[in-house]
DNA sequence: ATTTTTGTGGAGTGATTAGTCAATCTTTAA
DNA sequence: TTAAAGATTGACTAATCACTCCACAAAAAT
């Protein structure tokens, strides 16, 4: 019954469906089942509303990636626990993972604030550093390393979306392709 | 003088900075010097200018990697030849690249009829599957090492564009990347 | 020389859009 | 119990948009 997240949610859908200037906000409104004042009540513009909804879905896959971390676990164990889990969230949420490659490349993404990005990569740009203090990692810049791993993902998932393996080629494709990706830069 | 490619011209630097929806057809006239007439003479929609421009400039690149062959080259250097020329098209055409990121990220992609992806993807498929076939590289799918190789380009080129390193160390991380994706695909 | 085709301009149009507003309803707080 | 604050509605508006239409000019074909 949360109105806000109705929204969001409606948002989300018609964005990935038609783009983001190709949803009228009425149509929002309506698909989520609220008035068009309500919406406005909410958020101010519409520009607002896309990146409110950016950073929601950006914060879900960050607590995502984050969380299960067990103890006395190491390095590279860690690492392939948020690599994994980063493809099976982009896997179970194509929408979800389309949006955020939409805005992305978009004129929108200059409208989120510095700090909301620090904030929203700060977890993993620490452990990458202290994955290269502890001469695991290659010494290169970490936003060089979490670029190549992000498009690396991003590749990955797209070939996963579009040549529909089944789920054990699957998995053998995700370990695989950790593989590959962690000689890359160790 | 040539009007068709001006309107091209136009809607490219106004699409990547406005977005799709983000900049009206009476903008693009106006900004290319012709009349809102002319335009919807050349282009029948707004969605087929779109994909028109998105082919004119899919065109160019592959013109550009596929340019260059030289006789007697190893597979091996073909390959660095056209990785390297197509980073270099990307870092030298910045606005183009960002619109074919944004494009195939965006619902216009699916306008794009089958045969026309195939003729803008088939060079280079056939060459990687002469790779394949000789034992060069992996017996992955010839779709899966497009995907991997393209992300990977994508990523190098956003790490590039944010961190402006000089010319020396472009190169330098260009040469090394290409390094890491070949023993990743061999 | 004359017709036909193609290119060009720009005012005009109907539909659509983001955003407003004043009126009601609901919840909270005193 | 009552007052204030917040939530919700949907009709409304001013602006904007994709696209049309018709007049005319240039070029090509006959």
């Amino acid at each position: 019954m949360d109105k806000q997240e109705q929204i969001l949610k409606a948002a989300l859908r018609l964005f990935v469906e038609f783009g983001f200037h190709g949803t009228p906000t009425s149509k929002i409104a309506q698909e989520a089942g609220v008035s068009n004042g309500t919406l406005f009540h909410y958020y101010k513009t519409k520009d607002e509303l896309v990146v409110a909804l950016y950073v929601y879905i950006k914060t879900k896959i960050t607590g995502c990636i984050a969380s299960g971390k067990e103890e006395g676990e190491t390095i590279k164990a860690t690492f392939k626990r948020m690599f994994v889990s980063s493809m099976y969230w982009a896997l179970e949420n194509p929408i979800e993972f389309r949006f955020t490659q939409q805005f992305h490349s978009s004129p929108y993404l200059s409208m989120v604030s510095h700090e909301e990005i620090l904030k929203q990569t700060r977890y993993l740009m620490d452990f990458m550093q202290e994955a290269i203090d502890a001469r695991v990692l290659k010494p290169l810049p970490t936003d060089l390393l979490f670029t190549l791993i992000s498009s690396h993902l991003a590749g990955i998932n797209e070939y996963l979306v579009a040549s529909k393996v089944d789920n054990e080629k699957q998995k053998e494709i995700i370990n695989h392709s950790f593989d590959l990706i962690w000689d890359m830069i160790t």
